[in-house]
DNA sequence: CGTCGAGTGTCTACGCTGTAGACTGAAGGT
DNA sequence: ACCTTCAGTCTACAGCGTAGACACTCGACG
């Protein structure tokens, strides 16, 4: 098409973004992305040194709007704000969620939170290897969180047998004791495990 | 090849474990797969309906020897020696570690430790639906876990970026605190996180 | 003004993927 | 003897990421 500087990483990431959210994450190859802003395929190697390096820079674009409350909010309200902001804005473009779970992003936006969740694990009063222990336990609490809401998102049939298969299997708790997989109050239990864990472990 | 009943499904997946173990997650392609065990590609697709199932039934099997130390373990001993049992059986097929924490196997082997973690966090005393999500919660740290020690052993030189960027971030802790993603001493001190938590929850 | 280098977009082509659909051949039941 | 059923084979399709060569445009410099 136009033949000079018209193409901008932003406005890669913008239309690769939409394209993902629109028609999910298996649109964004490289040819349908280049299709979507009419140009070459190969045009986008030029900005981004392969594929993995243009979803890269789509996940951190997606946690733009995630906020961190900042250092006034007490240390567990601010862990809990900052952990649930990075999953609503995660889950608010499905077609880059999966991604941002299996690849933490380090632009911007990921390591503006992560210095959030840092913040708050120092304040809650974790020895510094410790805060970073913790914090990677937290990424991961939430990448795994993300993985299973994207799946159950997608009505994966198999991710339903899976309530019935634990909650039936012999050792099992009576009673149907239904089993959402990457629900809201799913995440919320463990974050809260984790976090009476830190308190634990801060005050021992 | 041999026209009749030679292939079975078991030759198949032990076949694939092992090519996976050598040659890494993406030579278990179904041609690749295939070629190792000398048949026609399509003659896979007799046994299970596509590659996800086939790969399914690989994760399980990669599983066979975790073991778990049943009912005379005190429950916190159990959980830790089930969950290190899986990561660690997890770890010696690499090929198929991503995949296992990707789609936590629900074979034979999936829903019997499965089973054992159940029994476990029973014991501990929690209500029946917090079994249910503690054991999620549980499974989730352990996908992510070895999520990143697969990496980690891929030696992907952006996850050891990841240490520098967090532990180098504003206000992140001072001083050098090495940041190994995915090392057994960062899945321990998740654990260990989760069942203070599991106690503190218990008692409460 | 001419020319050069750098950067950007284009084109073609390679080797790979999962798998649909039609075909072949052998085994077992009636 | 025939028919069904199933296992394995073959061909082919539509898609993928991306290497490598080429074309065009531009600002800088002589």
């Amino acid at each position: 098409m136009a033949r000079s500087g018209r193409l901008t990483p932003a406005a890669i990431v913008t239309a690769a973004l939409r394209l993902g959210d629109r028609e999910g994450a298996e649109a964004m190859s490289m040819r349908r992305i280049a299709a979507a802003i009419e140009c070459d395929p190969m045009a986008l190697y030029r900005h981004f040194t392969n594929r993995e390096a243009l979803l890269d820079a789509v996940a951190d674009a997606a946690l733009t709007d995630a906020q961190d409350p900042g250092p006034d909010t007490p240390w567990s309200e601010r862990l809990h704000t900052i952990m649930a902001a990075i999953r609503s804005s995660a889950l608010r473009h499905p077609g880059i969620a999966a991604h941002i779970a299996a690849r933490p992003p380090l632009g911007e936006n990921g390591r503006r939170l992560g210095a959030g969740i840092f913040a708050a694990l120092t304040e809650a009063g974790l020895a510094p290897p410790d805060v970073v222990r913790a914090s990677q336990t937290l990424i991961a609490h939430l990448a795994a969180a993300l993985a299973m809401s994207v799946r159950a998102g997608r009505r994966d049939a198999r991710w339903e047998q899976v309530s019935q298969t634990i909650t039936q299997s012999p050792g099992a708790p009576p009673g149907e004791h239904l089993f959402i997989v990457g629900s809201d109050e799913q995440f919320e239990y463990g974050l809260r495990l984790l976090v009476n864990g830190i308190r634990a472990e801060a005050a021992g």
